[in-house]
DNA sequence: CTGAAAGCGCTTACAG
DNA sequence: CTGAAAGCGCTTACAG
């Protein structure tokens, strides 16, 4: 791959110094317009593109997230890191991926490419998180977000679903729509989640009037077979 | 996020110039043992980890590859990508991931925040490819690798699957199995790598001294459910 | 309006 | 063996 083109070999074309060419291109309204004109001309045929690398080096940040994951091939986390992407995307941050594959040794390895690599901060989509981020990244206080999750910190936030709302709204449709008997399914594991979108459901429930039937709550194996 | 520390930071504390941190950290045999010593020990100590933005900028390469795919949620894509993570990550190397959903103007964007980022190649793990990203990137010289894709160019290259030998060795499994009507499903789109794969199987069929029964290959959609 | 300077964090010839 | 210098590609006060 052969040197592309700088801010330098602009200026030497255009001839003008390049702080000029680096004024013009981030379009500052001081420079002079037939000046910066001539500048832009010569930085497209050029195909100039300003080095992120270089830049950051001065701003002091990468415009990188991180993102860390235990199966990438996981369908849902494959959907979460699809729109992390195309968030990030829209703001002008590129995603570094990398996947832990739950092993602790990864874990500090992800940690440290990610420390050396500036990033701006990192995300986590899976519930099960080692606490080995948490630690070594608040230590190096990086901000970090994780999914579903809550640990305290300054650093950290997570966001999660409202699975107490959506207990709620699920069954309140179910109503709307006429039925009377509403059964609900839920994972054996007992979790949290399960637990809320369970309250939401009876809460809705007894709200209509209807009677809560034990009967009707099962839980079972969270997978779709489990479902039936 | 407080300034991490410099290789500055710890020179002014064991009372050396940076230069000789910067030797010392990357075990020069020329400084003397006892400073290599002290310094490595006081980086440890403030947990000093190089800046490979600083590092990149003078190297001339970025240690990162890009990575393109059409839909990251989609799993065999997933399951390319870990492979091209977990590899990556041995050698030192980082992955950005974008997704195009194969929308030309995203491919652009993604093409040009690879660029920007100075990435030192690209990895496309979908056989469909927009041309796009090979006029963009063969003019930016940077090397690029396809999936099941050959496409003529000096910076880009394919890596495939065997799908003759494939056609062959899953024949050769049956018939050693004792099995002597082994049937073809292949898809029904006839591309090249179904048409590879029949020709392996029936190669075998003939050396083996079978007859090749026509009846026994069917084209169908390339889906488990069009399997059945 | 524009250039020279300094600096971001690193590496590496070049002189001591 | 070690430091000062130059330079990677950029940005931005500071003087003109």
């Amino acid at each position: 791959m052969k040197r592309p083109v700088s801010i330098k070999d602009i200026g030497r074309i255009v001839g003008v110094s390049h702080s000029t060419v680096s004024r013009a291109l981030r379009q500052s309204p001081v420079v002079n317009a037939q000046t910066a004109e001539r500048i832009c001309q010569v930085a497209r045929e050029q195909g100039y593109r300003a080095s992120l690398i270089g830049r950051s080096l001065v701003m002091r940040r990468s415009m990188t997230v991180g993102c860390v994951v235990t199966d990438i091939a996981d369908p849902f986390v494959g959907g979460v890191v699809d729109g992390i992407e195309k968030v990030a995307n829209q703001h002008g941050y590129a995603v570094f991926l990398a996947s832990s594959h739950a092993d602790p040794k990864r874990e500090l390895e992800v940690v440290r490419s990610f420390h050396e690599r500036r990033v701006d901060g990192v995300i986590v989509p899976s519930s099960r998180v080692g606490f080995q981020y948490l630690r070594h990244l608040s230590a190096l206080q990086i901000p970090i977000v994780l999914l579903n999750n809550q640990h305290p910190g300054a650093y950290t936030r997570s966001v999660n679903i409202d699975n107490l709302e959506a207990g709620r709204r699920l069954t309140v449709h179910l109503l709307e729509l006429g039925h009377r008997r509403v059964a609900y399914i839920g994972s054996r594991h007992g979790n949290q989640s399960d637990a809320d979108r369970l309250s939401g459901y009876r809460s809705v429930i007894e709200e209509a009037g209807l009677p809560f039937i034990n009967d009707l709550v099962v839980h079972t194996d969270p997978t779709p077979p489990g479902g039936h």
